[in-house]
DNA sequence: CGTCAATATCGACAGTCATCGATGTCTGCG
DNA sequence: CGCAGACATCGATGACTGTCGATATTGACG
C-alpha cells in the first residue's frame, strides 16, 4: 500500500492561526517517508519526464536513456516513487506506464506550508 | 554557503504551460540537496517546533528534551537545517537561537508545483 | 584567572541507500 | 513450443547518514 500522507485534515475550521501546535511523531514520519522518495535527483528528473512526456505517461524504455542509468536502477527508482504514492503504474502487454498522481505533490506542499510556515 | 534553491526564475513570461520540459540535471541536484534535508523525521520535528516557539525561536536547550534525543544529534540536525537555508542561528551569549527562514519552505513547495505537477 | 553551562566538533559504529550485473518472469510472435 | 524483448527481482558493494559519547570551544560570572 502506498504510504501517502493523510492531512490530519478535518478542515481545521478556518483559517489556522499561523504557527499552531508542532507537528506529532506520527506526521513527521509520514511526511519523512514521502519526502525522502522526493529527496534523490535521479527520482526528480523521472517525475519530471514522466509528467513532461505525452499523454502524461512513459515507459521504462522512454527514461532510460535521459537518466543514463541502467534498467535496473531506474526500474528500482520508480518502485520507490509508486510505493510512495507518487506514480501509479499501468502494465499494457509487455511495457509497464508509469504516471503521475494527479494531486500528490499538491498534498506535499500544502503540508509544508500548512505545518511549518512562519 | 547555504545551498538555497535557484528558481530559474525570470518570471516566465505568464502562465507556463502545466508541463513544459523536463528538470535539469543541475536543478534536480539542487532541489534534492534542499529535500533531503526536511526529509527525515527528526528535522521536520525540530523545523516545527521552531516555528511553533514563541518569538519564533528557539535554543538548542529548548529542543533537546521535545525530542528525545542527545544534544550532539539535535545539533547537528540543527546544522543541516542551517546549512540547506532553511533555519537561520543567532548566537546571542551562550545560547543559539534558530529561526525558520520566513520564504525558505515557500520555495520548496513552489518548485514542486511548478515542476512537477500535471 | 578558574569554574560552570551551553554548543559545536570529532571519531566511531551501525544501518540505510544507490548502483550494478546476473538472473527470473511474463508477453507477444512465429 | 521456443525465442526475443521489456521489465522486475536478487545479491553484492561502496558510499552516505543518524546516532552516540568524548572532547573542544566559547561566554558569563565570581
Amino acid at each position: 500500500m502506498p504510504t501517502a500522507l493523510h492531512p490530519t485534515a478535518e478542515a481545521q475550521a478556518c483559517c489556522a492561526p499561523l504557527v499552531a501546535a508542532p507537528i506529532s511523531a506520527q506526521d513527521a514520519e509520514a511526511l519523512a517517508r514521502t519526502l525522502k522518495a522526493l529527496a534523490d535527483p535521479t527520482r526528480l528528473r523521472l517525475l519530471s519526464l514522466v509528467a513532461a512526456h505525452e499523454g502524461g505517461e512513459a515507459c521504462v524504455c522512454d527514461l532510460t536513456d535521459p537518466v543514463g542509468l541502467s534498467q535496473p536502477t531506474v526500474s528500482h527508482h520508480l518502485k520507490v516513487l509508486v510505493d510512495a504514492g507518487l506514480l501509479t503504474r499501468d502494465k499494457r502487454g509487455v511495457w509497464a506506464y508509469y504516471a503521475v498522481v494527479p494531486g500528490a505533490l499538491d498534498a506535499v506542499a500544502a503540508v509544508l506550508d500548512t505545518q511549518l510556515r512562519r
